[in-house]
RNA sequence: UAAGUAGGAUAAAUGGUCGCGGCUGACAGAACCGAAAGGCGUCAGGCGAGGAAAGUCCGGGCUUCACAGGGCAGGGAUGCCGGAUAACGUCCGGUGGAGGCGACUCCAAGGAAAGUGCAACAGAAAUGAACCGCCGGCCUUUGGGCCGGUAAGGGUGGAAGGGCAGUGUAAGAGACUACCGCCUCCCCGGCAACGGGGAGGGCAUAUGUAAACCCCAUCCGAAGCAAGACCGCAAUGAAGCAUAUGGCUGCCCGCCAGCUUCAGGUAGGUCGCUGGAGCCUGCCGGCGACGGCAGGCCUGGAUAGAUGACCAUUCACGACAUAACCCGGCUUAUCGUCCUGCUUACACU
């Protein structure tokens, strides 16, 4: 990913779920913490409550693609953890990928029009937002 | 063709766009990040989970620790015989038993004539049996009573002291006889488990249970890749240097900071980490498990942890389930599809 890495200690989870802020919806959880960073970082929790390995993978990766394809819409600066909720299982790639820019949306953190349409915006010279 | 039985293969396919992890080659070998160890680029090509990757139930390799040699006790595992194998509780081929018309399947299948324990209820009695019945003797108030014999019959039970038929007898009884079972011995076949045959015993060798204790035989050191090895900011310790600087006090001494080196090993990094009891093909040996030879192939190595997402088309519409050091097994989960051998029944030639 471009923008992003990953997180990976364990001490860094404990650090955004104690001070980050937290939202959540029907499938996912997302905790955020302000960083003075370049890039953002995302970490992604499955428990074994959402089922068994195959199926944790695949949520895993579907929360991932969700968040590469619209990578170029979220503030820079942050550390977020998305936890999934057992209902997200067997869930299509759309539903995950709306869940997570709701989630986005709710915290303030994904731009209303995403950077690309900015560009296309700037050369119609029609800034409304 | 139907039903069945044994074994094997496969685990949706194709194309496009975006994305992830190694590898190989070319270019660069600079800049950048880091104290160091070390890490990081671009392009191209190719590769990238399973038959169970699962459960972690056995057996090994590998690593560290422990360990002179031998025996006994204790603990655990295994348990018909022979073979395969690095090894096994696995596999193959047999033997015996059980089930099935059959193909075939199933079996913790050593010892209960070494000892101990247990066997509810029922039943007279559950281990060295007399309740009813049968028979004999004595007595009798003629209803029966007492004493003795008897395991053929009845009843209870999962199991009643070899089975069945006959001889015999007061009634009965391996008391005796034939056959069967059991035990002992001998002969033959087989490496063996065992099978076949013969002779004898006369059953005081009385039932079951050893996934009850136990006995016998064989085997077994412990922990695991978060093993462990190397490098190595930090703690901490030792030696040296300098009394230049700061603090305790203005000065001296002393102490604490300081610098260097060594030990140490935290965070972190590198290795272990995948070429192996490897896979494929052919030939040879073997009934087979498997072994030998020749040729060919390289086929995941991540470390918050790589196989995905979307679009299109097609079909039988897709089950179970994601490597984490590596192998050999076992067990369990599983949508279907296809192939092969064999059996039974029916039909046809």
């Amino acid at each position: 990913m471009i923008f992003s890495e990953s997180l990976k200690k364990n001490s860094d989870f404990q650090r955004v779920y104690k001070k980050g802020k937290s939202y959540a919806n029907r499938y996912l959880i997302m905790y955020i913490l302000k960083q003075d960073t370049q890039k953002n970082r995302i970490g992604i929790s499955v428990s074994k409550k959402v089922g068994n390995s195959v199926v944790r993978h695949r949520v895993t990766r579907l929360i991932r693609e969700s968040y590469r394809l619209n990578e170029q819409k979220f503030v820079d600066g942050l550390d977020l953890v998305i936890v999934a909720r057992p209902c997200a299982k067997e869930r299509s790639f759309f539903e995950i990928e709306s869940a997570l820019l709701h989630l986005g949306r709710i915290h303030g953190i994904v731009e209303k029009a995403d950077r690309e349409e900015v560009k296309k915006n700037e050369d119609s010279t029609d800034l409304s937002d």
